[in-house]
DNA sequence: GAGAAAACGAAAACGATTGTCAAAACTGGC
DNA sequence: GCCAGTTTTGACAATCGTTTTCGTTTTCTC
């Protein structure tokens, strides 16, 4: 529907590493879009919500947001200087957080599981 | 040393699940204790600085704290209503973790990991 | 006890995010 | 094309967790 959220999903895309609201609305206004920074973080809303787009949180309390490929449950691993990002998977991660869960008497199991690194080309240049 | 850092210790000592600074503080206040927001932070700050407590982050972007029995590595089974954390370990992440770091030329591999789930207490009441 | 250093806490500042509300863009009849 | 009704938008204000600032108090050291 909205051109406004293909606007912010494009923008996503465009990028290979979780961005934050205000990277993508500093990145749209420099393109020269006219958006507002509260229609970014509703149409980032919007998307998230849909599951169209992977959303996690920063050391900081950033939400970031990275459109990814994969439309199935996995993981990241991603890189701590340039926020690089590959997706992962891990089946055995999978059964063990919800062994894990069970064994407890926990029911209705998720799990956060993200790696972070520093990728290749940031350990060589710098 | 600080009295202060040790009455929050000891306010995070008496909870199973997180804590958040704001949870803390008002618990202390309500108890009589004419401690100060900052100061609540402050010590948070330095207790996790110290790898004293371990710290997530809410789904909102709050920080909670914990001061856990374990003091190896070791990850969280969060019950996501009452907030209750059992202490787990999960050797085959950490070589899982490693492994796909190292598979896709990244170093310095770091991970975070929580299961969330409903207890079985909460489970049963609701 | 005097003076220096560390810890405190109230209030202001901050930064990310959300709420408000009027203007702008769309819609389906006419 | 034009109008009333709906949806989307974006400037701005408000919120909320957290950090800074800065004078005051407490603790240390001699
Ligand atoms: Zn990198
Ligand atoms: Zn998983
Ligand atoms: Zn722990
Ligand atoms: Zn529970």
């Amino acid at each position: 529907m909205s051109t406004r959220r293909e606007t912010v999903r494009q923008a996503l895309n465009e990028s290979t590493g979780f961005r934050s609201a205000q990277d993508l609305y500093a990145d749209l206004r420099s393109e020269g879009s006219k958006i507002g920074l509260t229609t970014v973080y509703r149409a980032l809303q919007a998307l998230s919500d849909s599951g169209e787009i992977d959303v996690l949180r920063t050391d900081d309390g950033e939400a970031v947001y990275r459109a990814c490929i994969t439309d199935t449950h996995h993981h990241h691993l991603v890189c701590r200087t340039c926020g690089k990002a590959v997706e992962v998977e891990g089946p055995q991660v999978e059964r063990w957080a919800d062994a894990v869960g069970a064994q407890h008497g926990f029911t209705d199991i998720t799990h956060t599981v993200e790696v972070f690194g520093t990728c290749a080309a940031c350990a060589s240049g710098e």
